[in-house]
DNA sequence: TTAATATATGAACATATATTCAAATGTGAG
DNA sequence: CTCACATTTGAATATATGTTCATATATTAA
């Protein structure tokens, strides 16, 4: 189809046209909104969820990971790649250990009231 | 020690304990995490993110949203079926029109919040 | 050096997800 | 009624994602 920047339907002049652009210039860049998505994807799985949660209370290192939640140490190293991606956790080596910890703690009030909100 | 339940690696006596035992009891129960997640996974996405702050402005039908976030219905409508589904939007019906809103405010605090952080 | 442990990484697989398209449902106007 | 519009829904497709497995890297001990 040759239409460039409207899909499909709502071609007709009809769309509650001053709202819609009244909404449009108080919205947030789109931009800084796939920002905030990519935030709370990154909190969108369980056993990451976990990962953060068990580390609000102490550091651990990838094994204590793997044991404290009954999954591979792989695994567990997997999804901590995707939270030092997100700058969500730090490490410390320490022998042949590798420690984690949380990298702020806004991370950690984020997952607190979430569970407040859940619970 | 041998046991079935732990997989792969970390069979070795040494993983640290105490710190684990410790954590462990002081973990929030996994379902309650799972659910957690459940509700970040719904925050996940660029369109819903964009929907929830839409309606954080105003009320909208679902062609106005698809007029402002350059969507296909459709795609908005399969969207909002998600948010109805995470109970984070009601609607209500006004002639061959369905107009969303946010369904709490707990939702529009959590995106603002969210949005401050990223910006 | 060799061996053992801790962690990371890449490929493969299965599953989940978002959008498109076509079709169905619902609603009001004429 | 018929028609047009608004919305939903299901199937199909493409892409993303999480775990497993095998392997690679790093560190320490013997």
């Amino acid at each position: 189809m040759e239409n460039e920047a409207m899909p499909k339907t709502c071609l007709r002049t009809f769309v509650h046209e001053e709202t819609v652009a009244r909404v449009r210039q108080k919205m947030t860049e789109s931009g800084r909104l796939l920002e905030l998505a990519e935030l709370f994807k990154a909190l969108s799985d369980h056993t990451r969820v976990r990962i953060l949660h068990a580390l609000s209370f102490d550091e651990l290192c990838v094994c204590d990971l793997a044991a404290l939640l009954e999954m591979s140490p792989s695994a567990v190293s997997h999804q901590l790649r995707i939270l030092r991606g997100a700058k969500m956790v730090r490490y410390r080596k320490a022998g042949k250990n590798i420690f984690y910890r949380l990298d702020d703690t806004h991370v950690a009030n984020m997952v607190k009231a979430g569970i407040e909100h859940v619970g």
